[in-house]
DNA sequence: CCGTAACCCTGCGTGC
DNA sequence: TGCACGCAGGGTTACG
């Protein structure tokens, strides 16, 4: 499931293989995977746009094109783009076929069909429902310590779903959530308002780490993440608790417990993140 | 403010 | 072997 290290991933891919290349025709064969706003065809409006730059935020993935538009691109679970010839066989859920200049093909793919992809004039990016909202990018200077220690001091929600609240810090999703907070030796269910002033600074370190981390192994594949070459991923080698229900905590050897937090899989050593 | 659940959807694991 | 079922998941929205 694509989160930040993985968007993040997708979009340093894409960079290298389709920045410069131009839409020459695109095909959308599954109508509600796309969107526009202010503009009648999603097809017509990318016609002969020359693909700019990408830029990411949080989970999205911004593609900046000329006539001033900017294709806004979410992935939720199972989305996928893939850079490929034109006469590469399609599989059965490619949704979105964009014929580039060069005989080949960005294609969005969906299995789940949750993903979408939303065709915006630049200057209203500011009006995308989800991405106006977002909150602080985890390596934005702005996001400290000193910050994270302030916003958790006044929340009473338990620090889980607080970590998945897109509002709150950007990029986030399950599977990072449990590695980070393992790192940080907290439990999932501690209230925000709870954390120590050294459990709010681990809990920084520990999100800034364990992204890293994950950017540098290229993202998780868990089911069938890929980059923007079809590539998956490797962090999932090295994930510590996320889907290791039942399996000895690498750190004290205790058994790994998964528990619904926020109506969220949580898996967790009940050991080193204790409630307390 | 916070929690819970529904919604969108397909694939897969489980149990009969 | 096959079928029915339930669960998984991200983010938004609705409701208590």
């Amino acid at each position: 499931m694509p989160e930040l290290p993985e968007v993040e991933i997708v979009k340093r891919s894409l960079e290298k293989t389709v920045t410069g290349l131009t839409i020459k025709k695109v095909k959308v064969n599954l109508p509600k995977m796309v969107r526009t706003m202010g503009m009648q065809s999603f097809e017509d409006e990318l016609y002969n746009k020359k693909i700019k730059n990408f830029a990411r935020r949080g989970k999205y993935l911004l593609v900046k094109l000329t006539g001033n538009l900017t294709m806004v691109i979410h992935l939720r679970m199972t989305g996928k783009l893939i850079y490929c010839p034109a006469d590469a066989p399609p599989s059965k859920h490619t949704h979105i076929f964009f014929e580039l200049d060069n005989n080949y093909h960005l294609r969005f793919e969906d299995t789940r069909q949750f993903g979408k992809v939303i065709l915006v004039p630049t200057r209203e990016l500011g009006n995308v429902t989800g991405l106006k909202t977002l909150g602080i990018e985890p390596f934005d200077k702005n996001f400290t310590k000193e910050f994270l220690k302030k916003h958790l001091r006044h929340k009473r929600a338990k620090i889980k779903p607080l970590l998945l609240d897109q509002t709150f810090i950007a990029g986030l999703g399950n599977i990072y959530a449990d590695e980070i907070l393992y790192r940080a030796r907290i439990n999932p269910e501690k209230l925000a308002n709870n954390l120590t002033t050294r459990e709010a600074s681990n809990l920084f370190y520990a999100i800034q780490d364990v992204l890293t981390e994950g950017i540098k192994y290229r993202g998780t594949t868990v089911r069938d993440f890929v980059n923007g070459n079809g590539e998956a991923g490797r962090y999932q080698s090295r994930l510590q608790v996320y889907g290791r229900e039942g399996k000895p905590c690498p750190h004290c050897g205790n058994i790994i417990t998964r528990k619904k937090v926020g109506g969220r899989s949580s898996y967790f050593c009940p050991s080193c993140q204790k409630l307390r």
